[in-house]
DNA sequence: GTGGTCTAGACCACG
DNA sequence: GTGGTCTAGACCACA
């Protein structure tokens, strides 16, 4: 069993909670901080750790359960599978190069110059080879 | 006045007419393809050629009139101003960076390769440097 | 929870009913009749007790969220909070002057004698005082 | 023929020209600083001196005329008239206190205090007296 | 259950 | 002519 997974909630950022757990779970999950075979804490325990209703933990784990990472499906607590890799299409490379774009775009409105945008993402670029 | 802003509006797509409208002239507004001093299409009048209602025009106009880009004010009509880039604070540089790793995690968990999101960021500093 | 705060609405009036809605709960709300800690009903209650569409209702509770009076969030009701006054800058008070200068012009124009205007004031500014 | 009536403008503010206009205007004539028999400046030549759109001064004229306090018949210019104040009826009186309640309410959300408020009434109520 | 978004249409205010 | 407000209803997201 994992300890926690060291989820930080802050309820008054414009994200709502189940995203937020979402997304800072996945990103463990993709780094392997979190890994196959360990135990997550159960949705009420999680919940009232994090201060949060216990449904939003729920909604947050089976998203993750539908996404293939999590096994959630008995009431023993909630296993991290051994996920296999959708295979990607065309379409998924597109949406994610037209949402990289979107992201620079954004980053220029709010006063990021184009070069600081560009070491960002060689230095992102370079994290992800290894 | 600057002829219409050639925007492209998909009346299907998930995201919402008046987000298309706000990024893709945003989009525009950064690369300067639409530059202060130029007078945009009325409300209705962009509606009307997008297909769309005039108060998501309306909306989108706001929007950009709220960060800084547009004047828009009664009876006068829209107006691209000369906005001065708010600087970049290093909040804004951290959010931005957590952005980047959220979307590549997304990537990866929809089944791009690390190497492919590398070589797609790669390519986007790229073309960001000129 | 309170009871439903009392709010009276004349559809037939000039003012549009979102405008009466804020009005009538502020004055509430600055006399304390309405208290921190109450829980004000759902958005939908209210627009059905008032006969008015949820989003009158949603639009009015919004402003008042805005000026510091509620917490709004989603699936967690309506709060009133403990605000705290905005300190009165020379500016709010010259504002106030001018707009009742404005006021006393107007009701002079419409036939209201100086003196039952200064009447009106004074007995109004009795009524501070407690 | 009065010097240009000394009225200032400002676009940037929520409140729209012609009614600035109109306001300002009004509380010269209730205070008698412009007076019957005197001629105002042509609608041209007032738009001219303000910065605005002759339409908008045209429109004001037109409000205050409404009112009774000018004449704007001819093309000969603007004379103010000696008005015959409109007898108050008692649903006059009503919207007036009813104002001034609301009045109040907004200073005091804005942070003024009830004392405060209340002094401001007591000053606007002596220099009504005269 | 909660509140929020988006699109809409009738009507209004401004220039 | 311009843009803005208000009310609405279908649908969505959150707890």
């Amino acid at each position: 069993m994992t300890p926690a997974p060291r989820i930080q909630i802050d309820l008054d950022a414009p994200t709502p909670a189940n995203r937020q757990i979402v997304d800072q779970l996945r990103t463990r999950l993709v780094e392997g901080a979190v890994a196959p075979g360990d135990v997550l804490p159960s949705v009420r325990r999680l919940a009232v750790d994090l201060g949060v209703h216990f449904n939003t933990v729920a909604d947050a784990y089976r998203t993750l359960a539908d996404e293939g990472w999590l096994d959630v499906s008995q009431g023993r607590g909630v296993r991290v599978l051994a996920r296999v890799a959708p295979s990607a299409n065309p379409e998924t490379r597109n949406l994610f190069r037209q949402r990289l774009r979107q992201l620079a775009a954004e980053g220029l409105a709010q006063g990021l110059s184009s070069a600081s945008i560009s070491r960002e993402l060689t230095a992102m670029a370079e994290s992800m080879k290894s």
